[in-house]
DNA sequence: CCGACTTTGTGCATCGCTTCACAAAGGGAT
DNA sequence: ATCCCTTTGTGAAGCGATGCACAAAGTCGG
């Protein structure tokens, strides 16, 4: 079935690809520490994960690590950024300027990691021509364009859920196969592209559902707090 | 220690619940067209999954669908609702004012289902006193009174990184046990604290790996050591 | 009332991820 | 150089989620 010739195996468990980024922060802080080593105890400590798994998760990448010593944290960082492609830099384009696009903008997350806001588009006349985090809006008209000129390869969608599934289909025909969707609906799109789904609703019911449990449900009653 | 459940099951997969949200949101879609049954096709479709996989998360349930119809619509979102703990009213704190949390508390979705916005809090004088959806900012001073007197049982912390651990603690000891965190770092909390976290950060690292797969690819050569 | 048709609910095989436990590998002291 | 100590990398068992495939259960037309 699968040809153990090839001594790097390209295919990372997508778990483990989750994970990657936290491991690659507790990392930056412990470089800003100025660690030189941490072991695999540590690391998975400061990430809150399992240290087998980190081990495990590592593994994947390639053996980084030294036996009776741990991972040097620079090469370490070195290698995830790589892995994740954080060595190059990625042009975002976000895709509606309400509330939470303008947040977005002004996310410092996104630049510092090798992603840059390449566009912001929005198709509100109120808002365009809006400076945003040192961006002029856009009329969502010229989209196309946008993704073109500027080799945007990521779209955020942070518009209503109306919208979303259109300028989605719009977004791929453009030729971006990786989107992340503030939208509360199911996109569909074709093969080989990407969707990530960030819905803060679902989150919060998610918790509500732990919190109904913990509470008693249906049979008990909140006697103590 | 554990309640003896009686009839139904109460270990519903996580899985599984992370899940029920979905088919809510398409349920209540269908409702709103005036639609009365669903088969697990067309629903699981809607939802963007498997329809064995629908099947068997809505039979943690109970049996609520008819063989040879489909499922109600209308007794299909009261059954889910329930499960989730949506027909219960929740009063949510957002602990942090900046452009993140202004977004959210403006954010429709939260209120429209079970949730309430019952506090706003920062520690920026600047900020204290804005009106921000209709609600006063308050100063962060007032988290453990605001906490209890107004019965916040989910916290959504939307602060810099640095400030999130110490906050986390503070609402924690007022007894909260369900949070909500937007801010870049691993929370420590005691057992029985459920934290969901939500990191942009980490969804585009996750986005630019698939993304550098597909561009490099199968030509892409790999240092080989 | 019956038989054809539809759709649910689920047993089962499978898959991928997690965790344990330990041999292998390296460093440092003597 | 040799022994001891630490820590990695991984085989293997365990666990939960997935998806197929089908019997059971119900509807509907005749």
């Amino acid at each position: 079935m699968k040809s153990p010739s090839q001594s790097r195996d390209r295919g990372i468990p997508e778990a483990t690809v989750a994970r990657l980024p936290l491991y690659l922060r507790a990392l930056n802080g412990m470089a800003e520490r100025g660690v030189a080593t941490v072991s695999s105890e540590d690391l998975a400590m400061a990430a809150g994960v399992n240290s087998a798994k980190l081990r495990k998760d590592l593994s994947h990448l390639g053996s980084y690590g030294t036996r009776g010593v741990g991972y040097d944290v620079e090469y370490l960082v070195y290698q995830i950024s790589r892995e994740l492609g954080l060595t190059q830099d990625w042009a975002v384009a976000i895709v509606g300027v309400g509330n939470l696009g303008r947040a977005l903008a002004n996310y410092g997350g996104f630049v510092s990691r090798g992603f840059r806001v390449a566009g912001l588009l929005d198709a509100d006349p109120e808002v365009v021509g809006d400076d945003i985090a040192g961006l002029n809006v856009e009329h969502i008209d010229v989209l196309e364009a946008v993704i073109e000129r500027r080799g945007v390869s990521i779209v955020v969608l942070a518009t209503p859920a109306l919208a979303a599934q259109e300028l989605c289909d719009r977004v791929v025909a453009a030729g971006v196969t990786s989107i992340l969707n503030f939208a509360p609906v199911v996109l569909s799109v074709p093969d080989g592209v990407d969707v990530r789904k960030v819905d803060l609703s679902i989150e919060l019911q998610i918790l509500a559902f732990h919190e109904q449990r913990k509470a008693g449900g249906p049979l008990m009653a909140v006697d103590s707090q």
